[in-house]
RNA sequence: GGCCCCGUCGUCUAGUGGUAGGACCGGUCUCUUUCAAGGACCAGGCACGGGUUCGAUUCCCGUCGGGGCCA
């Protein structure tokens, strides 16, 4: 089995091409086939090398390999050309000057049916491939079971331009031949190309590859998937702080669903379980709250190890190269906030009072800095300096102990230290945080809060 | 305009000739030092109309709706 997987370097690899991607990778790597990687355009304007590198970064991100690639459409023309030829020569292609609006004008004359030109060797004349004027071409697909078209509707379509360019569904057909192609998985917008390719595929004597076409993914409001709609592609993915594994479990489901009712699957139960033809026929909507959702799930998963990796690499692309670098503290702080994140975007509002001063949150300390405030977080303060060792377990018993004392609620004592220490009123747990801070840093900036919240109410 | 594809909770899906299960989201409760996470429960769906059949979500036709390709 030779299984390819050819996107349109035409810019970024987006959602759907992913998904693409991966399928065409779970179905090599069950059959322990070939994956080749081809990049499809036969106009080098739009191929900018650029957009190549982009779509192989996607796919390293996601973690898909290839076993042969990536090849160029573009590098094969001298093929293209040659076969052109070979079909012209043997009277299934020919030549003909009719233009977009003679074969329009044609087509009205001719109650809809496909275009059938006249052989017109002039210069410039395009080669258009002969189609049967009678029976049908059926594209067997796997997910959606024989598609018939018949000839009849079909145009004698161009293969080449008058400059002898090949166009799209001659190249294609060609390297699926000569490369020994036998499946191919790429988006539904294709399936009204395949009988074309079917076409060329007969009369150049290759056995056609077996096909399946997918599903196309839209947003949120049902139409095309698009930049709109936030994260389209897997740069964006990336960025929003998604993990490749959930990524690749979010994107196997997205169209595709097995008998159990299992939703957590590893990429090896991806590849043990996926079956081509069990891919749904109907068009998928892509909604971004699941994937936060099983990115959460996979980030609580992973070893602490892995996700301090995870993390400081996200800090890095976002601009916190000395949080990143200070691994001591970036441990302790990723050991408290693991639990809270759904995406590693989510990490660093969490953990940044660790390496920085508290935020400054006017609405935080209106709600909670009032003048009882003062007198709890002074005696706490009174309480920490004095607490032997400074860590969770003694502090949560020893502050527990306060608590009760003063009888108030857990709360009133412990959201006046928090925001004390971190600015804000949502952060990790009060005894970790303090624990990770240390006593001098905690002590010193509960000593800031006192002294501003005198300063405030100076008749007390 | 021509050709083609699709239609199960709001979303992703499982499933069957005897009226539907899971997940996300939402709601309620619980846990709780905030926010999450966790646990429990609830709500919510077979697009519509004809057939075939004892019986259709399931099979067939049509309508409507969504989408794609070409022009």
């Amino acid at each position: 089995m030779r299984v390819r997987f050819a996107p349109s370097p035409t810019g970024a690899l987006h959602i759907g091409g992913a998904r693409t991607a991966l399928y065409n990778w779970l179905v090599a790597r069950r059959a322990g086939g070939a994956l080749v990687l081809r990049i499809e355009d036969t106009d080098r304007d739009r191929s900018t090398s650029e957009n190549v590198e982009q779509i192989l970064d996607a796919l390293r991100w996601l973690e898909l390999d290839w076993d042969q690639g990536p090849l160029s459409q573009f590098e094969r023309r001298d093929r293209h050309a040659e076969r052109i030829s070979e079909l012209v020569g043997a009277g299934r292609a020919y030549r003909d000057p009719a233009t977009a609006a003679d074969v329009k004008r044609w087509k009205e004359q001719h109650g809809g049916a496909g275009y059938r030109g006249t052989e017109r060797d002039e210069p410039g004349a395009a080669i258009r491939l002969r189609v049967p004027d009678d029976g049908e071409t059926v594209v067997d697909d796997l997910i959606r079971g024989p598609v018939r078209f018949p000839n009849e509707h079909l145009d004698d379509f161009v293969i080449a331009r008058g400059d002898g360019t090949p166009l799209y569904n001659l190249a294609v057909a060609v390297d699926d031949a000569e490369m020994g192609i036998t499946e191919v998985i790429r988006g539904d917008d294709h399936l009204s190309n395949t009988p074309k390719q079917l076409l060329v595929l007969e009369a150049l004597g290759a056995t056609p590859p077996r096909y399946a076409h997918l599903p196309l993914l839209h947003g949120p409001d049902g139409r095309k998937l698009s930049k709109r709609h936030g994260a389209a592609s897997v740069q964006e993915l990336r960025d929003s702080g998604y993990i490749p594994a959930a990524v690749r479990n979010y994107l196997a489901l997205l169209g595709w669903g097995t008998t159990d009712d299992e939703t957590i699957l590893s990429t090896d139960e991806l590849v043990a379980r996926f079956r081509i033809e069990q891919v749904g026929k109907s068009s998928a909507i892509f909604d971004e709250r699941k994937l936060r959702w099983m990115n959460g799930r996979y980030l609580r998963d992973v070893g602490l190890n892995d996700y301090v990796g995870l993390v400081a690499g996200e800090l890095r692309r976002s601009g916190h190269e000395d949080a990143a670098a200070d691994s001591e503290r970036l441990r302790a702080a990723c050991e408290i906030a693991q639990e809270k994140a759904q995406t590693l975007r989510e990490v660093w509002p969490l953990i940044r009072f660790v390496f920085e001063p508290p935020a400054d949150d006017p609405d935080a300390w209106e709600r909670v800095m009032g003048p009882e405030a003062a007198e709890r977080l002074a005696a706490a303060a009174e309480l920490l300096r004095d607490v032997e060792p400074f860590d969770a377990p003694t502090l949560e018993r020893e502050l527990g102990g306060l608590v009760e004392r003063l009888g108030v609620k857990p709360k009133q004592l412990y959201q006046p230290i928090r925001v004390a220490i971190t600015g804000t009123t949502v952060s990790p747990g009060i005894f970790e945080s303090l624990a990770v801070l240390g006593r001098g840093e905690a002590m010193s900036r509960i000593d800031a809060a006192l002294a501003r919240l005198a300063a405030a109410s100076p008749g007390r």
